[in-house]
DNA sequence: AACTATTTATAAGA
DNA sequence: TTCTTATAAATAGTT
């Protein structure tokens, strides 16, 4: 930006396109390890030119920064930076699905060719550690939501008889005196609103199951699955 | 850079810190767009401020760069900027390294905490079939390598054979006629170079099952990684 | 969040 | 590539 502005597009000189690389990314570098110093802020910047060369800076360290960034990606879906292309991306980039792309890039793929024996049998170790910690925390949420699911059938069935019973006392309230009351029943069949309640009953007092329990078709094994999914806090349907 | 120069360090003050930062945000992650698209580069930027918030850029996304960047490190180790603190770590990161800091800090890191059991589930299957490839990878190249062995082997054995009968031909030779012959034997014990080889034998002559059932704990076969490790081209004694 | 006074960065040219 | 230089950008301190 000097003896003439220049617009923010494609240079189509190759020579003039590699001269500005060449002055542009020393001083991206610069600048990213003018911040970080500065504002004790952890950077990564890397750079690779058209004909594939790497330029890197970071601080702390690489590792230290891309680690940081795979977790961090998911809750804060942090600061946004007005930049250009794909970097929306990050729309529903959660950690696990990062991780499964590096996995399958960068484990699975096909430089998988150039491990030696030894790595391969190092690598082999440690995926299958992964793999047991994985299905270790599978099994301890799956568990843990049977658990609730079978107390929130408990409730539901607590919950049932009591309304039953409190619909008895009802019936019986206003057949034995006031007239019309019956209607009271009848505008909402089937639950009661607003009867107090007394500390024998506890969260959901009303019959209707409060949170959804209701799956698709979960019946046997691969069921299981199915319904902790569904029990699932995950959101989405798919 | 402007009523005053500052010096790059540290700065002490919390709000100006802050205010530079943001500042200074901006205009490198403008610089990096900037970059990216004026020089047609692959540019990733991550910025974690010093309270953790992440800012980013990436063109043309921040998985095609950290993925591409994963797969540069080992060969080209390519451009050294000048920048400061650990950059040099890509000294032996190889890529087999990498991957299982990946893998150890990411997936097997306690983070794992925050999937849900749907994503559990996903991870599981893919860190299963990782696994698979990974095992298949690894027993073609055993095979191989028990190949190699074996022909070597057998090399030997047909070596010896010839250098039997040579020797017994030489013997002959020596005591029918030349005394003092004896020494050239002595002076090659065991062995002949340079003997042609047949193409008698072929792969998979040793009883091994070849495909790996998975399992966690496989017995038998933690001995063929034994046996084989130690055919392995790999130099390191560990 | 705005406003400058200056420092930096850098496009073009050599 | 590197240097030079005129000029555009970035930004530290202030308001």
């Amino acid at each position: 930006m000097v003896r003439r502005k220049i617009k923010i597009k494609r240079i189509e000189n190759a020579t003039t396109r590699q001269v500005t690389f060449s002055k542009r990314r020393g001083g991206l570098l610069k600048k990213a390890h003018d911040l970080s110093v500065l504002c004790d802020a952890e950077v990564a910047v890397i750079i690779f030119s058209s004909k594939g060369k790497l330029f890197q800076f970071a601080n702390p360290s690489m590792e230290t920064v891309l680690g940081r960034y795979v977790k961090a990606s998911r809750d804060p879906e942090a600061g946004d930076n007005g930049s250009s292309t794909d970097n929306v991306e990050a729309d529903r980039l959660t950690v696990f699905t990062e991780k499964l792309k590096m996995l399958q890039s960068n484990v699975i793929g096909d430089d998988l060719e150039r491990l030696s024996l030894r790595d391969l049998i190092h690598l082999e170790q440690q995926v299958h550690e992964s793999l047991g910690h994985i299905r270790a925390k599978k099994d301890e949420l799956i568990l843990e939501q049977i658990d609730e699911f079978k107390q929130k059938m408990a409730d539901t069935r607590r919950t049932t008889n009591a309304n039953t019973s409190m619909l008895d006392r009802l019936v019986d309230f206003c057949s034995s005196g006031i007239t019309g009351s019956q209607n009271i029943v009848e505008s909402e069949p089937g639950y009661v609103v607003g009867v107090p309640r007394t500390d024998t009953l506890r969260a959901g007092w009303i019959a209707t199951s409060d949170q959804s329990n209701d799956g698709p078709e979960y019946v046997p094994c691969a069921k299981r699955f199915r319904i902790t999914e569904d029990l699932n806090e995950s959101p989405a349907s798919e």
